[in-house]
DNA sequence: TTCGTATATATGAATATATGAATGTAGTAA
DNA sequence: TTACTACATTCATATATTCATATATACGAA
């Protein structure tokens, strides 16, 4: 089955893209709406290039997209459902350990934060 | 936001256990019932060695459960909508190109296949 | 043009992850 | 016990990622 085998493999390094906590971060922020870098810095408490170089790997995935206006550039997510899809998967974290441990409680918390979409 | 950054690193640590190939395979077989690690070499095509270190990463993270009968070890989700969920993320491929490239089409295949669950 | 601000890219050292070969262990049958 | 089958782990090597620093570019204001 080489075509399973094929799509294993593009899913797994959409996936990879991902898999990062500062990436994870930022697509949960542009969750909430376009930003430009400069807010996503302040948000993440990270260097500026290492921001851009978080966003330029959501980039070649085309994960983000990016608009310049005036000095900024602004991101935001191509598809705004890649958010929810990943605040799903945080039930993977809320299951893990069953019984209430911090780690699940700070996922449950964390979900509903970010689930609440700002106007 | 302290809160944020450990569930996003946890979130993060559990994607890029799921983030391979081999391991995008098995969790969609397991999406179709138990099975046996034989079983999983078999549909896989893997090395045996291959397949038992990619379980013990799933299991690792506890996304599996094993259960041992006989001479065999069997293997099931922990979560059966884990397998679901990793197809909905499928849709990031179809969309990704835009307009039916022949990975966007292998992908809306190799969703219909491995979303009939099998009795 | 020059200056200042916002963002991007390049480099390199540290660290993490993957792969394949060899070996180890657990259970079954005889 | 021995031999066989099924599975797991270890280790060495190869490869990839990451972060910080330094540098480059793009744009607006003056």
């Amino acid at each position: 089955m080489p075509e399973r085998n094929i799509v294993a493999k593009e899913l797994a390094e959409i996936l990879s893209v991902i898999s990062h906590p500062a990436r994870v971060r930022i697509i949960e922020e542009l969750g909430q709406g376009e930003k430009d870098v400069s807010e996503l810095v302040e948000l993440t408490g990270l260097h500026q290039p290492t921001v851009s170089q978080h966003l330029a790997a959501l980039r070649s995935r085309r994960l983000v997209h990016d608009r310049r206006e005036g000095r900024g550039v602004y991101y935001s997510l191509s598809q705004l459902w890649l958010a929810d899809w990943l605040l799903d998967g945080l039930k993977l974290i809320e299951s893990e350990d069953l019984n209430g441990s911090e780690l699940a409680k700070a996922a449950k918390k964390a979900r509903r934060l970010w689930s609440v979409r700002k106007k």
